[in-house]
DNA sequence: GAGTGGTCTAGACCACCCC
DNA sequence: GGGTGGTCTAGACCACTCG
């Protein structure tokens, strides 16, 4: 539909199967105008998607090549899953989840900033536990305004948050803003995610992320297990 | 200089001392080729600079809005200081660096090939640990190809390697691939970090960082100590 | 329907790289 | 000097939001 899209998706299977290979020069802007009957804007669009996908480099002067990326995530991660939740991300095992709490508070000061309400209104207020084939994962700590995203149930709950907002809902996600962290679990975390009598790191991700219109609609805290979570990240100058 | 990127400061400077207040509408694309005397395509650019940095969101058939963003830390990330080393993001403090290990190996195969290299090639092997004002915040595991980065000598790695790359080799760093992880310190962290009584996990940072013309020149290991460091981004669709 | 930002064009000139 | 990508323009049409 959207052409720059269209061209990007093309090349960027290109690269993956290998037709242009590792530090090897693209065809021309130019020559790619021709080919894909666009303008060269155009094509300097798509090239600039697949740069902050980090698959490509470009040379002023000299041309366009394709990065070395022998991190097959990283190409992964380019495939801008990008807020996709806990359920999408493991599809391919068998996800459990644990409710540990779920009711209706007034948030706190900081939690009421963050999601642009006052301590009056009020925030969902989820903690759950989650598993993929069996192995524990991470317990999150989720808290989301009623008038934002009505309608929350333990049914939901059990599967994705995030695919009820998006599918039933129809909201869209446009940006998260996140905080990483090196923590200790808390006996609670201890416990759920089965850490009792090991001395195990946690992944802390402090998350707020903003519906398409600015809303921020989800404040949260992820914590991991450290020997099951990395995060991944291509920053571009 | 540069059109778009002239906009774009000057917006983003109206926006962080509250000329435009958050939530609110920006003027319309249209106003501001006129205001700034450029077309609309420039000042679309400018504007999406400011979306990737997190501080403004863009509503089709609504207009332009600040995004409120309380969290001071992002709206300094957004600030572009992505690819300054050690010193220069605690260049307020007082830095210390103590040398753990300096010499030349043959690297292993794993990071010869995230450095683009073979097994015969030689790489420099840094060991640093760091500190600020006096506290330990990190160690540092840096391999980088000697060719690529010619003349390391204690005295640069006592100060910043960073500054030593772009100021005197005049090289340019154009991305980071970056690998977030919690771990727990070995006997020699633990020293060096201070953390010999305390339970202290570590925030790792694994990174193949890029030159302009898409070399890799670094492979590192950061290993921050958890009550020091946080890592902030922002993502966006 | 009026107004917003999103996409696209054809063409121009510039900064940079390499021969 | 010849060729690369980077920036910019003026103008067009489209998709979406909102009254």
């Amino acid at each position: 539909m959207i052409k720059y899209q269209e061209v990007a998706r093309n090349i960027r299977k290109k690269i993956l199967n290998g037709e242009y290979v590792a530090g090897k020069q693209l065809p021309l802007e130019k020559e790619m105008c021709v080919y894909y009957g666009v303008s060269r804007i155009t094509i300097k669009r798509a090239l600039d998607e697949l740069v902050k996908q980090g698959l490509v480099i470009k040379r002023r002067g000299s041309g366009t090549f394709v990065k070395s990326v022998e991190d097959e995530d990283i190409r992964e991660l380019s495939a801008l899953r990008q807020f996709t939740g806990f359920s999408e991300t493991y599809k391919n095992c068998k996800v459990e989840t644990t409710i540990i709490k779920f009711d209706i508070i007034h948030p706190s000061e900081e939690v009421a900033a963050k999601l642009q309400m006052t301590v009056e209104d009020f925030v969902y207020n989820i903690i759950r536990a989650r598993y993929a084939d069996g192995r524990p994962i991470v317990v999150e700590y989720t808290q989301m305004p009623i008038g934002l995203i009505p309608g929350i149930k333990r049914a939901i709950l059990e599967k994705s948050i995030y695919s009820y907002i998006q599918k039933e809902l129809q909201l869209k996600i446009q940006s998260a803003h996140r905080t990483l962290r090196a923590v200790m679990p808390n006996e609670m975390e201890q416990e759920y995610l089965r850490i009792k009598d090991t001395v195990m790191p946690l992944l802390e991700v402090e998350q707020v992320a903003f519906l398409d219109d600015g809303r921020p609609f989800e404040y949260s805290i992820s914590r991991h297990r450290g020997d099951e979570i990395e995060f991944k990240t291509v920053s571009i100058k």
